[in-house]
DNA sequence: CATGAATGAGACTTCATTCAT
DNA sequence: TATGAATGAAGTCTCATTCAT
């Protein structure tokens, strides 16, 4: 595989961003792609064995990115609020970085569970799972309280920083750094006061 | 219209509800929806001009109960905390209600806001708006904490309630009635610790 | 299935009989079908599930045809000689009533064995099946020499007899009614000399 | 043009009767024949204009070797049934010498006649033409009999010996030598038989 | 000679929608 | 109301062929 070759390959997983960000991956075709990538159609087929494996590439190559900065955080020397603020500027981040891309990975795949979420639901849930087990290790240090359970302390905790995206996704972002920076904290901060003794 | 009529547009909007339930709005065919209502699809197109207009009555139809129930839950007079909890109350028991229902808004509208969700985004946010508004007030009562907006807690506080259903719709729903009552406690219990001042 | 439904599936049927014989099987399209047919590209797929479905309808259609009528002969009281000469003017009289359908049968189906042929191997053994059965009743009653298997007369038969065929798709076809006699007895001729002791 | 060159068109033209005999013309693309052969599919346009010049240069190849055989026999100072016996023996020799090329010949060419048959008709006729001036001298030397033409007779032997060929292809081969020589001499006698006087 | 990335026309098939009955 | 035959636009995917390296 030559630079030139994976070069291309590279074109058209970005022109599909943008793509299934604007159109929606069952609104748009596969030669929109190609069109927006400045290649012929037959290219993408060269690459990629189906319009829905470009989907799972890009949800993939992210999500991964994802799952290991959480295991990071998790191993790593930090109270459990600094934990969960690590999670949080890190999706936040993710979403200030390429926002298309966050879009499509939410809309497509996280939230769009009945079609293409089913096929990657043992990875979403291992995200979920990695913040559990913060959560778990704060109420054995006796820093969270017990009543709530780890994994449902997480898919509120991560329902709402998704739903703060979604929010952007379709209203409107923060425009400066600041703005981003407190919404990193509040989302904390109000989480944690809920979980904590 | 004779009561005949009435019966056969809604055994085809409850048939709709299990197969966008069971195969998702974009993979079923209309003649699946007619198949599984036990009439033929030509009938479909008589009391619904379009497959998506079968989608936009079954949200429609339930969302304005939502709002009418938020509504009225903020008109009442309660505390903003047990507020919170009504609303937690009737989304929770709307999903214990009709789960096939709720798992079509979710997933097919609300959090398919690429597709459809552009179609019902104003009123998805007069939902916003309206738990908003109960945080608002709250706040001015001096019984929140003002450094978070109300439509950024109303986000974290939908995004959160969401989030569990759409674990219940893709994982396992909670068995008895005791463990429902249980999650509407621990959701709002957590988010309202971290909104109290 | 109303008269007026299943006159339109005949129609798109022998419409396939001249649009094979005319292109080939591989060389068409769907599309050249629907328009020969005078009907709509869709059409073709509301009474057939794909190109290749046609084919076999066409084929199983007139082949078992022909299987009951070696059936039949095979039953009768008659000579070997005769019973291999109504075999030899059904195919011959097949072709003369529709040279088209037997050009299709025999260059796409039996003759294209590899693709197509494949799939219905069983049912074209079945005819050798029924003529070597004609042979080796005339072995068991003294007329037929047993040096040769009766299997092994049955190929050579039929192959002299599609063979023939085989020559007037592609060359010329006898003119009138006395040739096509001729052709059949001598044929039959040939090989019942070549067979008898 | 060195050796090596010729070599890899070699390489290129056994793959490909392995891939037709296996796939069929239709159903292989031109990359399984790179594949088959170990080279670069671009290769394959080095060598040869496009994948039916390949399919071309394997039928010419060898049936100009059966038209010289044939009119090798025909020209020689043998008994008629001695001819037809040594173009019987050769064809079914080469099937026994490379099936799989034999098999290509007859399913992708001969009997595929409406593709490609077409293209090479007047070379299949040729054969038979050798065949009938094999008979036609017989019937001037009083050996045949004239009730039926040369032209007739060829076909009906060529068909015989080519079915029994196709029989070969996809049911069972002879297992040994014996075998072989036995359907020679049984093809051949039983034709013969019919044809002599 | 050799490679395989790149092209793009064209095939099959699906299915929302219309309409005659 | 009710049916389902009929329509045809649109989409995905294939693959023979070209060409830069």
């Amino acid at each position: 595989m030559t630079t030139a070759a994976t070069e291309k390959r590279r074109v058209i997983l970005d022109a599909a961003v943008r793509v299934f960000a604007r159109q929606g991956f069952h609104t748009c075709r596969v030669s929109d792609i190609a069109d927006e990538a400045g290649v012929a159609y037959g290219l993408v087929y060269h690459y990629f064995s189906s319009k829905e494996q470009i989907l799972d590439t890009l949800f993939l190559e992210r999500w991964d990115v994802m799952l290991a900065a959480i295991a990071e955080v998790d191993a790593s020397q930090r109270s459990p609020r600094d934990k969960l603020h690590a999670i949080a500027a890190f999706i936040v981040d993710s979403y200030r970085h390429d926002p298309e891309l966050m879009k499509v990975i939410i809309v497509e795949v996280t939230r769009a569970a009945n079609t293409f979420g089913l096929t990657h639901l043992d990875k979403i849930r291992d995200a979920y799972a990695g913040i559990a087990a913060i959560v778990a290790g704060a109420q054995e240090a006796g820093k969270f309280r017990t009543e709530i359970t780890p994994e449902f302390a997480a898919q509120a905790f991560y329902g709402s920083v998704e739903q703060v995206l979604t929010g952007w996704i379709f209203d409107s972002v923060p425009v400066d750094d600041d703005e981003f920076e407190l919404v990193k904290t509040l989302i904390v901060d109000t989480i944690c006061r809920g979980l904590e003794r």
